[in-house]
DNA sequence: AATCTCACG
DNA sequence: ACGTACGTGAGATTA
């Protein structure tokens, strides 16, 4: 028993060609209608998983209900060409899609589609724009009747025709029959109408139902249905669908797969409907999924154990999984399940397991490959144990391929095309793979000398952790709170009703419904759109607006900061964040549980909260970041002389971009200049587009351009510097940074014009994202060795993508800061200086 | 689970 | 004609 779909196609190519604008190709085909069409389609398979899929057609040739009455659709509007020119390639497509076309001579397509209905017990979706069909629906029969066009559906079960229009489907034969259907030419009872109809077949139910008892009706009424009964009745034949239709149709032909042919491709390619081909995943060559085989043993007792360490011992390299059991592999012949699940081996548990090999975790001769070293460390710190000698093939992958996120090593082995019983003998395989393919592609000094000592720096940085004062937290919070709640019983009292301020639904609903403000079309998916934005716009409009804007500020402040913060405060009053390794596209850390790479600082209410991150007792916090580093960057990359002088010279860039582009001496530059030639130069970073650029300064787009190119013209070689980069990555299929970590971007090579834009911001932006991520991890390795190395108790504890903060003994400070600078600003040598400004204080906002 | 909003570099 | 600046994570609501 399956789902069919059945298409009155029809009807869905008229309404998409009214729906949308008349678009053609290069060829001059239209190509609107069909393109409405299959998005509507595509939308529907995904909703509706169908397993058959029919189209019907009309066919134009004199049908059956036309011959009972003359004016039957005589009078519809012949189809516009635009929109017949579209009818065969329509069914083009969709036979090439693998969807047989019904149609027949002499019927109408609502008939093939009532036979269809009617004749499985499958369960049914009609696909239209007639409301005829809905005298279809039954238990097993759902009429899909599109609405603006096709963008929108109203789903007809038998209980929502009841709900909604307070009839059972046969009605709606006697509704047609009464009240006509113009559009149908369908004549019904002159006068009357929709209202009318209704109410005679809520009191008498049917056609004959109402002639029975025609002589309870009165006046005007009674003698228009008595004097066109005839009509009534003719307009009822012409209204009833037929269900008989001597079709021979195999259902199995209509069956339908999801898999796209290369011939279905073409056909969608030569009508450039390349996003209709964006949308659809075709067929590619079957990916042979590799079932690796090897011996695998079952360790149920003590001296099985004995056994595994053995075999450990005399390979000298072992992966090693934890999942449902603890899964091992020698070699990628050999692997030991571990059974944890049924507890057969009595006592040993995961911590006893651990204990046993404790010693060979950190024997130095023995190799470990292991998915995501840093989590497991966390495990061995129970015993105090450590790991010497891995390899962690979760950083491994992510070197080769950023864009990919793994969820475990079952997932990653999955997304190889691998298949193991036991998953450790896959991570064998992967290991050794993926090691071949990252000394291909030269990117094991990557690997080797940055992100593999990052593992253990990442994880002494988890370790420390972020002191909190949990007294300054409940004074901000005790404040915040009592703020919220003042301005909370004020909105209600201005607005006059109360609502959940927190929902932006119900707050959308307040301001331009029931305040009735003009939103200025700011929309999303779901509604209106009340953010910042938007509320900013109004802000003179009503004066529950500035208190909405504060209520965000604040709210945002107590949820994530305070109330959100204050249970992952530990015993000691730390906060231990995790950092993450292999999540960014461009080679950043992200930082979770909490973040604390978003922590507030731009606005002042925001900053107090900076208050209560503090150094640990007896300790100062030594901060440093990088002054503009991928601006430094881009000068430094780009070679732009202009560019690289303001640089080396120590002026402050964003003043110097600013009268350089306006045109004016530098002393001449207002606070104004400056911010708007700042975002400039962030736009450039980012790929700019005149459209964000303006988005972002609040001024025209003919403004923005200018902007753009005045600072092209400035900046010559930044300007071709862009263009070599999104050359380059085009002609790869990546972007580069600095020390050669790639990045894929497929989106070049799509057809999409938007995903083609972005990928070409990507390549701009990702060597010089990613270059700074590089260099700040260099960086980092170098910190924490040379605070090992002169034996300094200082701990490095944070790092927000060009920012350090090392927690330092009050006696360490002076050397501590030294130290960072040199190292934040000779990691790397460069044409122009890196820059790390310092700064200390007992907490993070007077650090900073 | 998806969406919206907003915090950071 | 379209949708539009790069990279993240989290809380709250809605479906």
């Amino acid at each position: 028993m399956g789902k069919i779909l059945v298409l009155d196609s029809n009807s869905l190519i008229n309404r998409a060609f009214y729906a949308l604008p008349n678009f053609s190709n290069r060829k001059g085909q239209f190509t609107g209608a069909i393109f409405g069409y299959m998005n509507m389609l595509i939308k529907l398979i995904g909703e509706y998983t169908p397993d058959y899929i029919i189209a019907t057609f009309d066919r134009h040739a004199p049908t059956f209900r036309k011959q009972m009455y003359e004016g039957y659709k005589a009078q519809r509007k012949g189809m516009p060409d635009e929109l017949r020119m579209q009818i065969e390639p329509m069914k083009k497509v969709l036979s090439t899609m693998g969807i047989p076309i019904l149609e027949m001579d002499g019927f109408e397509a609502d008939d093939l589609i009532g036979t269809i209905a009617k004749s499985y017990n499958d369960q049914t979706y009609i696909v239209t724009g007639d409301r005829d069909s809905l005298q279809l629906v039954d238990n097993t029969t759902t009429v899909l009747l599109t609405k603006k066009g096709v963008s929108e559906i109203e789903v007809f079960t038998p209980e929502y025709l009841k709900e909604t229009w307070n009839m059972v489907p046969s009605q709606i034969i006697d509704l047609k029959s009464l009240m006509g259907d113009t559009s149908d030419n369908i004549p019904g009872v002159p006068g009357i109408g929709e209202k009318t109809a209704k109410d005679l077949l809520e009191k008498y139910t049917t056609l004959d139902g109402v002639y029975a008892h025609i002589d309870e009706i009165k006046g005007k009424l009674k003698e228009k249905l008595e004097q066109n009964k005839d009509l009534a009745y003719l307009s009822y034949k012409l209204a009833t669908i037929k269900i008989d239709v001597p079709i021979s149709f195999n259902l199995e032909s209509a069956r339908f797969t999801g898999e796209y042919t290369q011939e279905f491709y073409d056909t969608l390619k030569d009508l450039e409907l390349n996003k209709i081909i964006d949308k659809l995943s075709f067929k590619e060559e079957a990916i042979e999924i590799k079932k690796l085989e090897g011996e695998n043993i079952i360790v149920d007792n003590m001296g099985a154990l004995q056994d595994v360490k053995m075999a450990i011992k005399k390979s000298g390299i072992f992966t090693f999984n934890v999942g449902a059991d603890i899964e091992i592999a020698v070699s990628k012949d050999k692997s030991f399940t571990i059974k944890l699940s049924d507890n057969l081996l009595d006592g040993i548990f995961f911590d006893n397991f651990l204990y046993e090999f404790k010693d060979i975790f950190e024997d130095a001769s023995i190799k470990k490959i292991i998915y995501d070293v840093k989590n497991f460390m966390y495990d061995l710190k129970r015993f105090d144990a450590t790991i010497q000698n891995f390899e962690d093939i979760l950083v491994m992958a992510y070197i080769l391929d950023a864009n990919r996120n793994y969820k475990n090593l079952t997932d990653m082995l999955e997304k190889f095309n691998l298949n193991a019983d036991n998953s450790a003998l896959g991570a064998m395989y992967l290991y050794e793979d993926i090691l071949g393919l990252i000394k291909e592609k030269k990117l094991d000094h990557l690997y080797f000398d940055m992100e593999k000592p990052l593992i253990s720096v990442l994880y002494d940085m988890e370790q420390c952790g972020f002191s909190i004062d949990k007294d300054i937290l409940h004074e901000v919070a005790t404040e915040i709170k009592a703020e919220l709640a003042k301005l909370t019983q004020e909105i209600y009292d201005i607005v006059g009703e109360e609502f959940n301020i927190n929902s932006t639904k119900q707050l959308a609903h307040i301001l331009f419904e029931v305040l009735n403000l003009n939103s200025k079309g700011a929309k999303t998916k779901t509604g209106y759109s009340t953010n910042v934005e938007v509320l900013q716009d109004l802000v003179n409009d009503h004066p529950v607006i500035p208190l909405l804007l504060r209520y965000r500020e604040l709210e945002k402040l107590r949820s994530t900061y305070l109330d959100g913060m204050e249970p992952l405060i530990d015993s000691e009053g730390k906060i231990h964040t995790i950092f993450k390794q292999t999540v960014t596209a461009t080679g950043r850390l992200s930082s979770t549980e909490p973040n604390l790479q978003n922590i507030p600082v731009r606005k002042e209410e925001g900053r107090q909260i900076r208050k209560m991150f503090i150094a640990s007792k007896g300790c100062e916090l030594v901060c440093a970041d990088y002054s503009q580093i991928e601006l430094r960057l881009m000068a430094a990359f780009s070679k732009d002389e202009g560019m690289v002088e303001d640089f080396k010279s120590g002026k402050d860039i964003h003043a110097a971009t600013a009268a350089k582009i306006f045109n004016i001496p530098i002393d001449f530059v207002t606070k104004d200049l400056r911010r708007q030639a700042k975002a400039v130069n962030f736009g450039i970073i980012y790929g700019i587009t005149d459209f964000g650029l303006s988005q972002d300064l609040g001024i025209p787009v003919y403004k923005a351009k200018e902007f753009t190119t005045n600072y092209f013209k400035t900046y010559p070689r930044v300007h071709e510097y862009m263009n070599e980069l999104v050359a380059e990555a085009t002609k790869n299929g990546y972007a580069k940074t600095m020390m050669g970590r790639i990045r894929s971007i497929p989106e070049l090579t799509m057809s999409n014009r938007n995903m083609q834009g972005f990928g070409k911001r990507v390549a701009m932006n990702m060597p010089l994202q990613g270059s700074a991520s590089d260099i700040m991890k260099l960086a980092m390795i170098k910190v924490h060795d040379e605070l090992k190395a002169q034996g300094l108790k200082a701990k490095l504890i944070m790092q927000v993508h060009d920012e350090l903060i090392i927690d330092t003994p009050k006696d360490e400070v002076e050397k501590v800061s030294t130290l960072l600078k040199q190292a934040m600003e000779n990691v790397v040598k460069l044409d122009v200086p890196l820059i790390a400004e310092v700064g200390v204080g007992h907490n993070w906002l007077e650090a900073k």
